[in-house]
DNA sequence: GTCTATTTTTTTGAGTGCGAAAGATATATT
DNA sequence: AATATATCTTTCGCACTCAAAAAAATAGAC
């Protein structure tokens, strides 16, 4: 197998595994990953998003985040406000629901792997951090500046 | 930025990277990723697969094969055959469309990827392919031993 | 031989994801 | 004012993905 075709591989699994994480997720919280991203999103960022904020800083196209705010309303964790001053403009807003839920969901969606992330020693990080950034270049990626959806709020409960 | 949120957000690049790689794909050939990598695979390994063998081979469930296999035969690219011997069993083979399409399709999904990351000197795709291993690892991905076929989710609607 | 367990594929249901087009509203131009 | 253009969200169509349930067939136990 050339060693081309195994990174290609570990990618793969990279994202299955993510994807699975996913799914074990929301049979523990009853939330998949995204919805969550969005939920963590929108607590840390204060109450006026709009719907095209919120998928810039999630990374996903406004149709996708409109999906899932289809659901996250369903389940009442959230609500949509359109706004007065510009009605094309529609704020999302956490419920209590919401607010509670998120306080007894993880933190960070791949907690295990950062924990064993965190645990290295700070040279094997920033080593594996420029390799897989090197890949993301190579795939040509570089360009899209994706936000780090994958994951988490920063413990720090900062507001942007 | 913590750097476990580079990693992450590095990897989402990776997907994201894929996924467009993908759409300009369907849109030249009017594959997906996913798809192409099944007739490969056909393609590589004789005629006799069963579509479990197939699943396991691309590293898709079955039920994704299925779906898979739906389409391609609809564009009449692959036909099912039902095994007269084990009337359970479907065995999957190439149409001369498929195989002709094959013939002027790219031979690998991420042939700029594979490229760049083969003018690499040789330590260097070692250290970038054991670092994504690691990863994968810690992603706990390590049991899933996927396939070298990466394409998520692609889709580009043909004009109509 | 018949009944049950197992295997194999398909179907169902739920979710992610995107682009393009449609709907509404707002701003700029004439 | 009337028209054009720009912006924002939703809708539509479609692909991908999986687990679980259903369907079909075989294998094994009795």
């Amino acid at each position: 197998m050339q060693s081309y075709e195994e990174v290609l591989v570990a990618i793969r699994q990279i994202i299955r595994g993510i994807d699975l994480h996913s799914r074990r997720l929301n049979k523990s919280t009853g939330l998949t990953g995204p919805q969550l991203v969005i939920l963590q999103e929108l607590e840390k960022g204060g109450e006026h998003f709009t719907i095209r904020e919120l998928s810039q800083m999630v990374n996903l196209s406004q149709a996708t985040v409109t999906t899932i705010l289809d659901r996250l309303e369903v389940k009442d964790l959230v609500v949509r406000q359109r706004s007065t001053i510009d009605k094309r403009k529609v704020h999302v807003l956490l419920t209590d629901n919401g607010k509670e839920l998120l306080s007894d969901s993880p933190k960070a969606l791949q907690e295990e792997f950062i924990a064993k992330f965190q645990s290295l020693d700070n040279w094997e990080q920033n080593l594996l951090l420029s390799s897989v950034q090197r890949i993301a270049q190579m795939m040509n990626a570089e360009k899209l500046d994706a936000a780090p959806y994958l994951e988490v709020s920063s413990f720090t409960p900062e507001k942007k």
